[in-house]
DNA sequence: TCCATTTGTATCGTGCGCGACCTAAAATGC
DNA sequence: GCATTTTAGGTCGCGCACGATACAAATGGA
């Protein structure tokens, strides 16, 4: 439909493809999240939380690969919205753990919704989708080599 | 060494792997782009203008997936930078068409060498790249379904 | 012809993402 | 104990990305 043939050109042996799947990932999510209130890198750092409250800001940010000046503003975010809150940790002084409020979790039962709707517009089947996470991870953790 | 293990969250059976790959392909780009003063998107763009030279605003973001305010300011960098010159097309007097300067076209000679270092280090065969790369355009054009 | 609609670009506001830099708390060395 | 270094967060500036909005050029009917 859209697949405007792939350029031949070396570089877009996989970067193209992941820039523009990323982004379309967002737009395909946006709907969904917009009932929430949220944004897509919101809903993921709620995933996080989801599966292990009171994580700490370093410990977030290194699971999403991201760095701190940028998850800080974004927990911030969360904080105002009213679906988590920030404190100093009792054992380090320098730490800040997240810890979701009612209203936080309360948005966890939606998930599982939002998450099939997307996974059958993909039109990929389970074990498509397997094998293409295994492949993203493998191709991250290499170019992240070492760090 | 960093696969720290992916949530078993539902949600993340594909938009956790291209959220941090996209982010990890950056990241890794960076330090050839900055040798050319370029960002990540800067560089898509030229490789689309590489192969063919004289697009409309209009067809580069719907190649990149992107809406036209995202790509303007964009374009315009990339005029202030010397690499493009935007003119008004002769035919359609809303139109704006990007062309290469010689500059621009120069940088062409630099990208073969970027592009087989980052293929080094992803780790991944040729065929894996090719599956990747298939398997990312499917599920790119299933979301973006129509559109 | 004239007017309504569509199309192509641009502008604005908000949020993400990074690197550079800063501060305070903890860890380390003497 | 005290000075040095490392670590955890935070701030700032810039660029990307989108939706909402605006406007001029093109198109399509009546």
């Amino acid at each position: 439909m859209d697949s405007f043939d792939i350029p031949k050109q070396a570089d877009d042996l996989f970067c193209f493809g992941v820039y523009t799947a990323s982004h379309a990932i967002n737009r395909a999510y946006s709907p969904h999240l917009k009932k929430l209130g949220l944004t897509y890198p919101q809903y993921i750092t709620l995933t996080l939380l989801w599966e292990c409250d009171g994580q700490k800001i370093n410990t977030l940010a290194k699971k999403l690969g991201m760095e701190t000046s940028t998850l800080t503003p974004l927990v911030k975010r969360l904080e105002n919205l009213g679906h988590v809150i920030r404190s100093r940790s009792q054992t380090d002084g320098r730490a800040v753990e997240v810890f979701l409020t009612e209203q936080g979790l309360a948005l966890k039962h939606k998930a599982p919704e939002i998450t099939s709707c997307m996974i059958e517009q993909t039109r990929l089947d389970k074990s498509e989708l397997q094998k293409l996470q295994t492949l993203l991870f493998r191709l991250r953790d290499g170019l992240n080599g070492g760090r």
